[in-house]
DNA sequence: CGCCCCTTTGACCAATATCAAGTCATGTGG
DNA sequence: CCACATGACTTGATATTGGTCAAAGGGGCG
């Protein structure tokens, strides 16, 4: 069991590659560049940002106490995370591949949110959201086959990606641990939805 | 499949036993009983109120497209349910038991949420606290086997009713749904934790 | 080029779903 | 008051699915 944990990489170290600062509302935005795998906050640590994929792809997710590590979500070009009501993250994010985030104080954005209604109200909206994917993901239990759950999986990146061709850059186990399975199970649902010509193998095989 | 569907009882008209109305903060409270199974308010109809448990307990859920059942929470006394954002329900919500339930107008909350910093605040930490249940609830996955599962359902409901010995209104298949496991499989694991000297069976054959 | 990591595939096994029977409590109508 | 129907639960036998263990490609990068 605890294996899955010993032969994961030890966390990388931040890559300081892009630094930016920009004033836009009198909220300090940052750029920070994560590479593969880095780990960009942990779980229980003080929540003192929020984020926003600029670039790349994230993952958050919690270790089980048996070794398991469940994931909540990804989150693609665009989404919002790291969001959350109370003084800590309850999550770990760690960029999938080389991922540039911008980061958002939460103090300052506080405190323009108390002035301004319209801000109030987006942020409201964003945890919306983000308590919608959540309702989404606890339906998967009852999707009962392996896959079914694929399917959905894939089918959820197809909505969210929306370019043409979707592209899948997190492995096996990360799906695996997205959905509740094994990384066999999930590689094998994969090439049954291949023969059954769901899939194009472009359409999986990482076109970029 | 689709007997599941066909052998649920129609939904059950409204008792309209007990009917109150008072005036507290502006915000007109108004109170309803609903007998044994029946619709609270269904998935995707307009989200006109949201509601507290006075006394019973409710179960959202949403059906899923092969007739299965999933459902997302259970709601007991005190709990808060229906808020979200949007205009409409997204899940359907039923009385396990004979309930009555506070309803509290949207629009009339709203009013007050904008003039009011500390109830915008407090709508905020409900939506944030169903966010965190949703969450929970979507590490489920991890949980491997039907025995965990059932122990963390039983830890959960003791943790919420707080109260010496722990009732538990719902059927086995509203667990089962909850879960995403059959009737049956909780029923053996239900029975296996009893064996196991970790319940007695007071604390599961509904005392009260 | 060769190593390493990710992925695929296979064989086997354990766990849950499914199908089915039987118990128990409750309620109903003769 | 009893015979019977009904619904919730338990328990058993069997089938199916996914997990586990293992081996073998295949692609990228030093």
């Amino acid at each position: 069991m605890f294996a899955r944990v010993a032969d994961r990489r030890k966390p990388n170290t931040i890559d300081d590659i892009g630094f930016a600062s920009a004033s836009h509302q009198t909220v300090n935005l940052v750029e920070f560049t994560y590479r593969k795998g880095a780990e960009i906050y942990g779980e229980n640590e003080p929540a003192e940002h929020i984020y926003q994929v600029k670039r790349g792809a994230v993952r958050t997710y919690k270790m089980l106490s048996d070794g398991r590590r469940q994931i909540g979500a990804f989150h693609l070009m665009g989404d919002i995370f790291g969001l959350n009501n109370g003084e800590r993250h309850r999550f770990t994010a760690e960029a999938v591949v080389k991922t540039t985030v911008r980061l958002i104080e939460r103090k300052s954005l506080q405190t323009v949110a108390e002035a301004d209604a319209v801000v109030a109200r987006n942020l409201f909206s964003m945890l919306t959201s983000n308590l919608e994917h959540a309702e989404d993901h606890m339906l998967l239990p009852g999707r009962k086959t392996s896959v079914e759950r694929v399917a959905a999986f894939l089918s959820e990146m197809d909505r969210r990606a929306g370019a043409n061709t979707m592209s899948l850059p997190m492995s096996r186990r990360d799906i695996a641990d997205y959905l509740g399975l094994t990384l066999e199970t999930v590689s094998r649902a994969l090439s049954r939805l291949h023969w059954a010509g769901v899939l194009t193998l472009s359409s999986v095989k990482k076109p970029i």
